[in-house]
Formats: C-alpha cells, sequence, structure tokens
DNA sequence: ATAAACCTTAGAGTGGACTTTAAGGCAAGA
DNA sequence: TCTTGCCTTAAAGTCCACTCTAAGGTTTAT
C-alpha cells in the first residue's frame, strides 16, 4: 500500500506518515525497488498503534521510547509492558478529566438562561 | 485574591493567568489601586470555566471567541449558546475517541506476550 | 531605610507536532 | 517521448499555547 492510500484510508496527512517514520515513533516501513513506502500489514498495524496513542493524548516522545525498546528485541517486553502501563494510567486520568470537564459543560448549557449573569455584577444594571 | 494565590489554589501558572487575561479568554480581571490583579468570586468563576474548557480540549481561539460575544452583552445569549453547543459535541466525540483508545490499549496490555511478535515477522528467526 | 518578595508590562523565546518547500527521481497514460 | 502525478529527502517554516526575560513599581519584614 501506498504511502497515498494509506492516508486516505486512516485519515491521516502522508507528511505525518513520513514525519513518525522519521523521528521513530513508528518502525521503518518496507520499501520497494523504486524507494518508495510500500505499508504491508504489519505497518499498517504500527500506524494503527499510533495514531490511537496520539488520539489518547499519548506524546510522540512517548512513541519513539516505546518503538526504541521495541527494536531493541524480545529482552525489552517487560519494559515495554511497564511503559504501556504508565501510560494507561495517566490516559485514564485524563479520560476522567475530560469527562469532568464535559459534564460541567453540559450542565452549563442545558442551564444557559438561568446561570448567566450576563456581566452586570460587574457592569451595573442600565 | 492574588495572582500567586490563584496559581497555588487551581494549580495553573500565573504566567498562563496573565496570558489568558492579555489574549482575551477571561475577561479582564478587577485591580487594586496599585494595579495588581485581584481575583474576585466572578473573576475565578471564569478561570474556573477556562480551565473546565481547556481539559476538555477546547482551543484558546474557541474561548477568546466566547468571550468576545460575552463581553457584547445580552443580545449575545443565543449565539454563545450555540457555540457552547458545538464545543459539547466537538467533545464528546473527542471523548469517545479517547476512551476508545483507552479500551484498545488497555486490550494491548492485558493480552501483550500473546499479541507481541517482536520483529521476528520482519527480522526472520535467528 | 533597605532588602526580599511580591507585582506590572511588552516582547522575545520555547517545545511539540506537524507542514511546507525545494529539488529532484520514478511511473503510467496520450 | 512527454506530461501529469506520484514518490523521495533534508531542511526550513508554521502554529499553538504557553513560558521566560528585562526593566521596573509596590509591599512587607527587619
Amino acid at each position: 500500500m501506498k504511502i497515498n492510500e494509506v492516508s486516505k484510508k486512516y485519515h491521516i496527512a502522508s507528511d505525518t506518515l513520513r514525519y513518525w517514520e522519521r523521528v521513530g515513533a513508528i518502525p521503518a516501513v518496507t520499501r520497494d525497488s523504486a524507494g518508495y513506502r510500500n505499508y504491508d500489514n504489519e505497518d499498517l498495524d504500527w500506524v494503527s498503534f499510533a495514531m490511537c496513542m496520539r488520539d489518547a493524548g499519548v506524546s510522540v516522545e512517548y512513541l519513539i521510547d516505546y518503538i526504541s525498546l521495541f527494536k531493541q528485541g524480545k529482552q525489552t517486553v517487560q519494559a515495554r509492558k511497564e511503559l504501556l502501563n504508565d501510560q494507561l494510567e495517566i490516559v485514564s486520568a485524563r479520560l476522567a478529566k475530560m469527562q469532568k470537564s464535559y459534564n460541567k459543560l453540559k450542565y452549563k448549557v442545558d442551564h444557559y438562561e438561568k446561570i448567566d449573569k450576563d456581566y452586570e455584577g460587574k457592569m451595573g444594571k442600565h
């Protein structure tokens, strides 16, 4: 699968795909004889993984660390698992915070007319 | 309440509080005779609101638009409510996306040993 | 009275994550 | 064969949201 097809299928800029590969947020992508990227299933799995992590708010730097461990092979399985677990907790906290914010926002919208004081507190009535 | 007290109470940098006010992401804060910021309850409500929105992933630019409408008074109530509703939907979508990512990540961690193929696919066995 | 610890502003600097540009190679259709 | 459109890299540029610096005014404690 060429980069532009991947871009369309996954709704992600091809520039971003190249960027992720360049900095090491995904492992090196398979190439064809012309040197063009030719994403196989495994490459696509890494793209999905990176997108998933980014959607969850995980930093590119973290992805780089993770992939770096992955490239070092089996002996890093435990370290990788721990890294994932750390991120899992962070994501979970972020999710809870967002949920709380969403609820507050929802409440505000639902009670808008009642809540709004419309600057009268500061501007005085006129 | 002075800026540093607000900073400590809300766990937010005073630079950020000044920045939000400067760009108009919150309305102008009450000042004392020396020109120092002296946050009253209403000012604090705006700080909470901005923090809540930022936590939900809402952009500073959106906050500026919202506060701009607010400053124009009662005739913008409907427009503001619509803006909030738009953001509510966007936040809701982001939340769902994050939840999905979290679930995938959780699954990956829980099944780590089974899932990991450890680069053998590409590097061959040795 | 004077030093330490606050506060102010304008403007410059930073970090993260892309995104664009420049200069060029490859491939498929007319 | 030529043109259109894809692909490549390295490097520079952009955008967002802060964050810091410089230069100076105020308040508080000794």
